[in-house]
DNA sequence: GCCCAGGTGGGTA
DNA sequence: TACCCACATGGG
């Protein structure tokens, strides 16, 4: 990797987290909501993610066990707003199999282990693949696992940091060489802001035709 | 009406 | 491997 591209990536936090603050992320209350809120929002606006999950908890049935319970099409009427509603139902019963069968439905006891290997889990559910992993990792436990997603790769693209059609692995390996200038015990918090505040410079600036980006944090590194 | 939104899996050549 | 497509609600 080039150098000059890891200074960038350092130097692009810093301009975000000046213009933005602290985004304390994930927006969810316990890690189970996280994991819920990371499969609802496959392609799907956060507004649209918080509107089925309000419906999950009026019903009551935010909850491992419970929402277990539900029959498929009981559990797709509750996430309908999410958009995509019967396949993230299917989704979502895939993901609270494994959960509460062979864990009782603890989060924290799900995600025990080496990254690598609950990484590797996590992608043998159907219906969760790298950017939904990821998030889990390290939002709902405590993995140092980079989440990337298509805000990510716009800016990247946008910026020259990585050519567009970058694969997955490849945008998080950048990612993870580079960002290490932080001692190791922030690094899961630098890590969780960082793509948090790529996430709030996507939507505000980096608008997926827009010639321009005015007024984006990023706009010096340009 | 049109484009877009914090992806993933299945089918085909 | 590389494309193409289905999946769906809600906002700008």
């Amino acid at each position: 990797m080039k150098r000059s591209t890891t200074l960038a990536l350092r130097r692009a936090y810093r301009l975000m987290r000046r213009r933005h603050g602290h985004q304390n992320w994930w927006p969810g209350d316990t890690p189970f909501e996280v994991c819920v809120g990371a499969i609802l929002t496959q392609n799907t606006s956060w507004r649209n993610v918080e509107r089925a999950i309000a419906r999950l908890k009026a019903a009551g049935v935010l909850d491992p066990v419970r929402m277990h319970a539900l029959a498929e099409d009981q559990l797709a009427e509750h996430v309908r707003p999410a958009g995509y509603y019967r396949v993230k139902a299917r989704r979502l019963r895939a993901f609270l199999g494994g959960l509460v069968e062979s864990h009782g439905g603890r989060v924290d006891r799900w995600l025990e282990g080496p990254t690598i290997e609950v990484r590797r889990r996590l992608l043998d559910v159907p219906g969760i693949g790298p950017e939904t992993a990821d998030s889990i990792l390290l939002y709902a436990g405590e993995h140092l696992s980079f989440v990337v997603d298509a805000y990510t790769r716009r800016i990247f693209a946008r910026h020259g940091w990585a050519p567009p059609e970058a694969a997955y692995d490849d945008l998080q390996a950048l990612c993870a060489t580079a960002l290490r200038d932080r001692p190791g015990a922030i690094l899961l918090d630098y890590w969780r802001d960082y793509h948090a505040q790529l996430v709030r410079v996507g939507k505000d600036y980096c608008r997926p035709r827009a010639p321009r980006c005015a007024g984006c944090p990023l706009e010096p590194l340009l």
